[in-house]
DNA sequence: GTCTATAACGAGATAGAC
DNA sequence: GTCTATCTCGTTATAGAC
């Protein structure tokens, strides 16, 4: 395991960046290409068109986000911050959301990345779900009605604050909404200890 | 007054339509020049640049949603479901908040257009923490902390929430999610009579 | 698997006639 | 103000040699 990245990871890794920063409008084989010091015509080798490549990149996106969720460990309140500090991770590394980033170019997106984008976030959805209904069974967690409501505004106000933050070129704004969305379900801040 | 629009008015009433449903990076002069059935380079002697014409989309749309905003009218909690039936209106009309949409794009956009949105943002934060401290001093709103960052999150909230619903392409998603953010403020569903 | 070369098209933008 | 014509460049994509 932990193999040398062959060519196609290390598209993927390039593409993957520019499309967190600039959307999947905004970046061309060109760019890749100068990224990797090879030349256009490789990389349509290894992803025959830009769909193709934006396939594969939210599902390579979907994959590690997942695995990502699946390693957070603790009290039901620290599982639902460090949550919210992937975001954050994203964010002060000058990226967004790729998800959220593509949702946004939804409308002009191939057929094939958009159905593998509501992939992305039906599966964050359901892990969201779930952790807050353990949360409120004995985490603490006061909300009422459905949890995937709850999942769903969630979700809304990390990639909106995303989004937000960005725009002002300032993190702290995401960080500042993220804790007054925690505190909606009675998580305190990581700031105070509870 | 309610004059018959000119051609400047025309060109950034289709632009804007354009730039709604695909982003400003998602519209060419071409598009433009062939919905009003002008050439392409009539549209340069109106706007120079698509910098210039991005700039004008965003100002004018700032001006036509505060002017929306100051027609409101009602009990503090009715202004807020009006406010949320702004965003709402857009969406059925198969459109994003311009501004979210160039906010996905930030980095992608002129310096100029960077400006005009920031400006956007802060007046609508600004309209909005104003009624959230007056629903809160006589209106039963129910938060505690800054009405600023309420203010934020409520905006973060409903701009993630149009992204995700047009992405699912289904606006009741939309709805539900800005049900669940004013209940967050003790502001009872529209449908249940108060 | 990577290269050179090029096709085929669309983008923003300009010159200059009317 | 609007037009025709054109420029220059960037885009995705392909053919075929190595």
């Amino acid at each position: 395991m932990d193999e040398v990245p062959g060519t196609s990871d290390r598209i993927l890794e390039v593409a993957g960046q520019l499309a967190q920063r600039r959307g999947f409008n905004g970046f061309s084989y060109a760019d890749i290409a100068a990224a990797l010091k090879i030349t256009k015509a490789s990389l349509h080798y290894h992803f025959a068109t830009k769909a193709d490549l934006g396939r594969a990149l939210i599902a390579r996106y979907t994959e590690r986000f997942q695995a990502a969720l699946d390693a957070l460990e603790g009290t039901p309140a620290n599982i639902l911050r460090r949550y919210v500090k992937l975001y954050e991770d994203v964010l002060v590394r000058d990226r967004m959301c790729m998800c959220g980033m593509f949702a946004a170019e939804y409308s002009t997106l191939p057929g094939p990345m958009r159905n593998e984008l509501r992939r992305f976030f039906n599966k964050n959805e359901e892990w969201l779900a779930r952790h807050l209904e353990q949360g409120r069974t004995n985490g603490g967690f006061e909300y009422e009605g459905s949890s995937v409501e709850m999942a769903r505004m969630l979700t809304a106000g990390l990639e909106g604050a995303m989004l937000l933050a960005r725009s002002f070129e300032d993190p702290k704004r995401f960080t500042a909404t993220a804790e007054r969305l925690l505190a909606e379900l009675n998580v305190p801040s990581s700031r105070k200890r509870s």
